[in-house]
DNA sequence: GCAAAATGTCAAG
DNA sequence: TTGACCTTTTGCA
């Protein structure tokens, strides 16, 4: 599940289990050997995050990874599982083993390298110092739709689908709009949102974009269903208005959206 | 048993 | 804009 708010608490949760401490690296798949051979025997001294990249330190060396669409993390307390499946990395040491499945990119980088894929990225609502003002000012420079630029990793960092879907709803967006048509206050408003979303999915490990007056059980916790407005909400009816909320493709993305609040 | 879907990205045309 | 790629889970035969 992994939008920004997924690998920033795996970048904690990895410092707590085995930072500081020399692992065990290796690929039980075959398709990180070298990799894990480079990493092996090493201390991982810092973990990091940036969008959707997550990073490991160890001496002068990155590891790089990026779960994509698929990839998942899984960890627990020694003694490890026996490897099943399509197993790429698993990382073992201070009493914890980590297990890494399906990720686009895991790969051994300089410091170079990893400066070229920061060089990429646009401001990540989740880091300390965020330069909103870079994002504000791409926005309204650019002629394309909201929605398409929010996916856009160098626009924003860390944003995916559910969270576009979902804060252009709370922000009652046309997401069709020219990101150039919109008011500057209107952009700094949907960062601030950003960044508290995200705060919030790092801190339940899930994105829950509603508000609990809008939920169908507008007390306890919300049901996995009640956690979006129009995110997979396709033909049922909008928290607000009703409608049944409608989905597009854009970008080869779905795209979901209540063309009644959103205009 | 197989197809489809899933919170993503890149490169080719 | 399309297809390829990474892997697991779910749903339908």
């Amino acid at each position: 599940m992994p939008e920004g708010h997924t690998i920033h608490r795996l970048a904690r949760r990895h410092a707590r289990l085995i930072g500081g401490q020399h692992v065990s690296a290796d690929s039980p798949q075959g398709r990180f050997e070298d990799g894990a051979r480079l990493l092996d025997g090493r201390a991982l001294s810092a973990t990091d995050a940036w969008g959707k990249h997550l990073f490991h330190r160890y001496d002068d060396l990155w590891l790089h990874v990026h779960l994509g669409l698929y990839g998942t993390f899984r960890d627990g307390t020694l003694p490890a599982p026996a490897p099943r499946g399509a197993l790429r990395l698993r990382l073992v040491g201070g009493g914890h083993w980590l297990e890494l499945r399906g990720p686009t990119a895991c790969e051994v980088l300089t410091d170079d390298e990893r400066g070229r894929i920061l060089a990429r990225l646009g401001p990540d609502p989740l880091r300390r110092r965020p330069d909103v003002e870079a994002f504000v000012a791409r926005v309204l420079r650019s002629r394309a739709p909201i929605a398409t630029l929010l996916m856009d990793q160098s626009v924003v960092a860390g944003v995916g689908n559910v969270y576009r879907a979902e804060v252009l709803f709370r922000h009652r967006l046309d997401p069709f709009r020219p990101g150039r048509d919109h008011d500057a206050a209107v952009l700094h408003a949907l960062w601030d949102d950003l960044a508290v979303l995200l705060r919030a999915g790092v801190r339940a490990g899930r994105i829950v974009t509603t508000l609990l007056k809008d939920r169908e059980r507008p007390s306890g916790r919300p049901r996995r269903e009640d956690a979006h407005y129009v995110y997979r909400r396709t033909d049922l009816p909008c928290r607000i208005c009703g409608t049944p909320v409608q989905d597009g493709e854009i970008a080869a993305r779905r795209l979901y959206w209540c063309p009644v609040c959103q205009v």
